[in-house]
RNA sequence: GGACGGGUGGGUGAGUGGCUAAAACCAGCAGACUGUAAAUCUGCCGCUCCUUGCGGGCUACGAAGGUUCGAAUCCUUCCCCGUCCA
């Protein structure tokens, strides 16, 4: 298979409410370009408030992809969410449009642009018989069997991470070997594409400032009654997207073990941890632009642009970039 | 005015003479993370100095005194908060 010609492409991180949405699509106006979104959460179907999934006004008729490709009940995973991309992609090439992915989860990034080692999926059955050994014989035990199974990837794991743990034995007993074996095989990273990052940075404070103003927007705009809609629509309450912030919260009042205060309290609390997670992650993705505001302040947008625009015609040049 | 109960580090809150710069939890900060990632986990968390060590100095448990080799812990007075009695 000849490598294919590569081509741009906008990649936009930053932590939630950073404005790469409203980034996202300023570039697309200006530049012939697609949205991508890659953020696990947007992928949910009528989960749309709390997740901040631009509207369609806020869309301004620029296409956005990756929205609303799952309903409640089903779970989003790195690998499966690569494929979705890929797809989109292989479309924006055919119909020469430039991809805007503004990246929400880092890892999902990292899944599409570095790929995957060749892992087997999960195995649910395989995991409810380890959660319950695990719970039977104490923290420690999973940690044993892994020590056992694949010394190296042991010491890489703390012994109380149990999700990291259970991920590693499932691996190595799928595919009979250790974990940190499979990884060297090594991934398949992204080819024909060549990324531009740009990194959204505002400045601590008002960041939280602005967490906490649009938790307050998004309760106004009726998050509330979205929840009770989307029980009420058979979502289990085991869904994994009940899970996320302020799903789980708003469904503790509606259980009327919280009130509303509280709740928005503890949704501005979690997501200014959440944005602070984001950022050590996004801290250490290699060759990002960093701009210090917001994605709607006006010199922010021009930096970007400024920053994008030359790589445009550019054919084959390596990406560049400013390590922070 | 009287009787109790209480005032502990950013918050909640344990601690009743040395093992206490003070449990635990939260918040905060830093970090890790190849299919749950809005997840999961780790470290730090009074100030300061250096020869970075289970190191030194300083400050700290409402305030001021006192007892003691030694006090957040005991005593005295004062100030504040809560409940109850007048």
């Amino acid at each position: 298979m000849n490598a294919p010609i590569e081509l741009p492409l906008v990649v936009i991180v930053g932590p939630t409410a950073s404005g790469k949405s409203t980034l996202g699509v300023w570039l697309a106006e200006r530049l012939d370009g697609e949205v991508i979104a890659c953020d696990s959460t947007q992928l949910y179907c009528g989960f749309d408030i709390g997740t901040a999934k631009p509207a369609l006004k806020e869309r301004r008729g620029v296409p956005h992809h990756l929205l609303d490709v799952l309903d409640g009940k089903e779970e989003s995973t790195a690998g499966g969410y690569r494929e979705l991309a890929l797809a989109v992609l292989r479309d924006l090439r055919a119909r020469k449009r430039l991809p805007i992915l503004t990246v929400g989860t880092g890892l999902y990034l990292r899944a599409l642009l570095e790929g995957l080692a060749d892992l087997p999926q999960r195995s649910e059955e395989l995991r409810e018989r380890l959660w319950a050994s695990a719970e039977e014989h104490g923290v420690g035990y999973l940690h044993r069997i892994v020590e056992r199974l694949d010394p190296e990837s042991a010491g890489k794991i703390a012994p109380a991470d149990e999700q990291k743990l259970i991920r590693t034995i499932e691996v190595c007993l799928l595919t009979r070997k250790p974990l940190a074996e499979v990884h060297r095989s090594g991934r398949k990273p992204l080819e024909g594409w060549r990324p531009v990052k740009i990194g959204l940075m505002p400045p601590r404070e008002a960041l939280y400032q602005r967490v906490h103003a649009r938790t307050e927007a998004m309760l106004a705009g009726g998050w509330l009654e979205e929840v009770r809609r989307l029980m009420a629509s058979g979502v289990p309450e085991s869904a994994k997207a009940f899970d996320f912030i302020g799903y789980r919260e708003l469904r503790k009042v509606l259980r009327g073990e919280m009130n509303l205060e509280q709740a928005s309290a503890a949704i501005q609390q979690a997501t200014r941890r959440y944005a602070k997670r984001q950022m050590t992650w996004f801290r250490r993705e290699k060759g990002v632009h960093w701009l210090a505001g917001f994605g709607d302040e006006p010199k922010i947008q021009q930096e970007a642009k400024e920053i994008v625009s030359p790589q445009l015609g550019a054919p084959v040049t390596g990406a560049r970039g400013i390590d922070v």
